[in-house]
DNA sequence: GTTATTGCAAATGATTTGCACAAGG
DNA sequence: CCTTGTGCAAATCATTTGCAATAAC
């Protein structure tokens, strides 16, 4: 976990007169020890094992707390779950393409889109905030080759697929 | 309904195998009667007293069939529900303004972003297949003037706002 | 006659919430 | 002490699904 992270978490808890429990710590140290995107049950899986383990609703609720915070974005990967970004302050603008054929997510960062974001929202009479770019492709490999290594590895992890709901 | 949205259908129902029922035609005829965004819920109520309604099941069923047809496009407004765009043979891509203040949604198409999509999408070794960017902004009127008509608005009609969950 | 379709009601599954109890400060 | 936090179980809520009855073709 960055100190930046640390401190503005610090500030949150004290501005909004909340406590330093073990519970909630022991997430945040699941949550920002690295800098993958996860969702809730991704997280609580992580928790398997640790002493300071929670229960699901306090699960849920550090997750809104962070996101209210800044500190976790929430992006919508088109699979019915939310899916919680932990990379939002060294990366803000967010984007991410979703492969159709395997489910494979790569985050990416432009210029150009950021330009672009700013033009049009003022250009609609608003007063940018955040955006995101999720593109939907499908491998090249797959369609030159006839196979992709992603859709292989995404069967054996029993991923699910975008399209399927829920 | 246009013309090409009748004969993409017709196409689709043949090619599946499907076969034409009172309920479906009804849910298609209410579907494409206009060009706004729906929910499945609207659409519900925009079936209120006509004589051949479906049930629920029904409906989402037909959802389903015209999203995978490609007369329907889903989007994620953030509000826990799909919003389906009927606008999609028209315009191709799809993007959207998120009021934060009041959860207007503007919908745009941008040339900037199709030619950014296509170039990002490629350098990245994928095919693009679609994408769509999704703004989040808040009303300059309501920061300089602190009111927002369309804030006003949202209330009386009962909005959920973006960020509400369920 | 087959086979797709419908409606109903029950199931799902992620997320939220009410409540009584535990525990920070 | 006085709140805030927690765990549990029950509640939500949009959406899906099993199944028996219907209805296209």
């Amino acid at each position: 976990m960055t100190p930046e992270v640390r401190d503005r978490l610090d500030a949150f808890i004290k501005h909004k007169g909340l406590r330093n429990t073990p519970q909630r710590e022991a997430l945040v140290q699941a949550i920002f020890a690295s800098d993958e995107h996860f969702t809730a049950d991704e997280l609580w899986d992580r928790l398997r094992g640790k002493e300071a383990r929670s229960s699901r609703a306090t699960l849920y609720r550090t997750l809104g707390l962070l996101t209210e915070a800044g500190l976790l974005q929430e992006i919508d990967l088109g699979d019915g779950q939310t899916t919680y970004d932990p990379n939002f302050l060294d990366h803000p603008s967010h984007n991410h393409l979703v492969c159709i054929d395997c489910g494979k997510v790569v985050e990416f960062q432009d210029h150009g889109i950021d330009v672009l974001n700013d033009c049009i929202t003022r250009r609609l009479g608003f007063r940018p905030v955040k955006h995101s770019l999720r593109i939907e492709a499908c491998c090249e490999s797959l369609r030159s080759k006839g196979h992709c290594r992603n859709l292989i590895q995404a069967r054996l992890e029993g991923k699910r697929l975008p399209g399927k709901k829920r």
